[in-house]
DNA sequence: TCACGGGCTATACGCACGTATAATACGTTA
DNA sequence: TAACGTATTATACGTGCGTATAGCCCGTGA
C-alpha cells in the first residue's frame, strides 16, 4: 500500500476515533510517516480532510449502488454498514462528520435521505409501511432522528468502540415499539396541525394573490 | 451585575454559539475585562465550564420543577425552554453539552428522560398516549431521537439563529405522523423481536442457572 | 494612618499546532 | 553516466492557546 493511502486512512482512522481537532503530527506517528510527508501529499490538513471526506464518500456511494433494493428489514443504510465490522472506522468517520456540522455533512444526510425515501416508497407500494402525507419530508425526518441518536450515542460513549452496539442494545425495542404502534391514541393533534397549516398556507396563498412578490 | 456573573454568561453565549474551542481571550474581550480576571475568578478553563454547567443546569432544574405537569402537547422540556427567547442561549449551550459527549451530557439527558417519563406515564393514565411494553427504555428513546435530531439541525445550520425554528418547520409533520401512525403495517417485525428476545434472555437465564457469576 | 486583602490588569512563559523550507535518498529517463 | 523529478525527512517559524506571576487600585478595619 502506497505511503499516501496509508495516511489517508490513518486519518480516517484518528479523526473517527478523536475528532478533527487531532494533530497531524498524532497521524503522521500513527501512519509512520513524517509530518513533512503528509504536507507533501496532502498540502494542508484541510486537504487531508478533503481527501478523507472523498475516500469515505466514494465508499458509501459504492455501497449504495451495491445494496440498492437489497434492505429487507427496517435498517438504514449506514446500520448496514456498521454491522460490517470493516466498515466500522468509515461508520465512526461519518459520525464526526455529522457531528462537526461543516463540510460533506449536508451531502450525507442528503444522500441517506434519498436512499430511505426510495427505500420506504418501495415498503409502501408492498404494503409494508403506511403511506405519508409528505413522503421526502418523512425520510427526513426519519434519517435526521435516526442519525442524531446515533451521533448522540456515540458522543456519550467517548467514542468507544462498542457505541454502535450499546445504541442497538438500547433502541431496537422502543423503536420497533413506535413505528409499529405510534405513540398517540387519536389523531386530534394531527388534523389539528394539518387544519391549521391548510389556513396559514390559504392565507400565504391570498397575500401572494394581492402581491405576488 | 459582578464581573463573574457577567463573564459565566458571556461564557455560556459563546461557548454555545462556537462550541467549547472558543478562547478564553475571545470571552474576555466579549465580557469586557481581562484575560487574568477570568483565572481569578475561576481558576482555569475548566473551572470556567464547571460555572457554565452549574448556572445552566439550575436553571434548567428551576424551570422543571415549575413546568412541572404544565405540559399539553408533544413538546419537551427543551422545547418549552427554545420557544423563550430569553433562554435561547441555554438551549444553545446545551445542545453544546450534548455535541461535546462529556461533563454533565449523561446527567443532563437523564434529567430529561426523567421528566419525559413522568410526562409520558400521566399521558398514558389520560389514555392519550399508548402504553409501552418498557416506558423507561421508551422515554430515553424519544429522547435520544430529539435531542439527537436538535443537534444534528443545529450544527448543521453552523449554528445559526433560526436552527431551532428550522427544525421545528422540517420536525413538526413528520413527526406527528410518526407519532399518530407509526411507521409499519402489522406487528409481525414487534413480535419477532419479543420472540427472540424472550429467547435469548431465557438462555441467559438458564446459563445463569448453571454459573451464576 | 496604615496595613491588608480582594478585584483587576499587564506581561510573559511554555507548549502544541499548522505551516514553511532546505536537504537527502532514489528510481527513471535521456 | 548524468540529469531530473518524486518520495521522504529534519528542522525551524509564527501563532494562538492555557497558564503563571508580579503588581496596581481601592475600600475596609485595627
Amino acid at each position: 500500500m502506497t505511503a499516501a493511502a496509508r495516511i489517508r486512512d490513518t486519518a480516517i482512522e484518528l479523526f473517527g476515533r478523536e475528532g478533527f481537532g487531532v494533530g497531524l503530527r498524532a497521524i503522521a506517528e500513527e501512519a509512520g510517516v513524517s509530518l513533512g510527508l503528509i504536507r507533501h501529499h496532502f498540502g494542508s490538513k484541510e486537504g487531508l480532510r478533503r481527501a478523507c471526506d472523498d475516500h469515505a464518500m466514494g465508499h458509501l456511494q459504492e455501497l449504495q449502488a451495491e445494496q440498492v433494493g437489497a434492505g429487507e428489514k427496517t435498517a438504514t443504510l449506514l446500520d448496514q454498514l456498521a454491522a460490517i465490522e470493516d466498515y466500522r472506522p468509515f461508520v465512526r468517520y461519518f459520525l464526526q462528520v455529522l457531528r462537526s456540522g461543516d463540510g460533506p455533512a449536508s451531502l450525507l444526510i442528503d444522500r441517506l435521505t434519498a436512499s430511505t425515501l426510495e427505500y420506504l416508497e418501495a415498503g409502501v407500494a408492498k404494503g409494508m409501511f403506511k403511506p405519508s402525507i409528505d413522503p421526502p419530508a418523512r425520510a427526513r425526518f426519519l434519517v435526521l432522528m435516526k442519525l442524531g441518536a446515533m451521533v448522540l450515542q456515540h458522543a456519550l460513549a467517548g467514542d468507544a468502540d462498542d457505541a454502535y452496539d450499546r445504541y442497538i442494545d438500547v433502541a431496537a425495542l422502543p423503536g420497533l415499539e413506535l413505528y409499529t404502534q405510534g405513540l398517540l391514541t387519536d389523531d386530534t393533534l394531527l388534523d389539528g396541525y394539518l387544519r391549521q397549516r391548510e389556513g396559514s398556507s390559504e392565507e400565504t396563498a391570498a397575500r401572494h394573490e394581492r402581491d405576488p412578490s
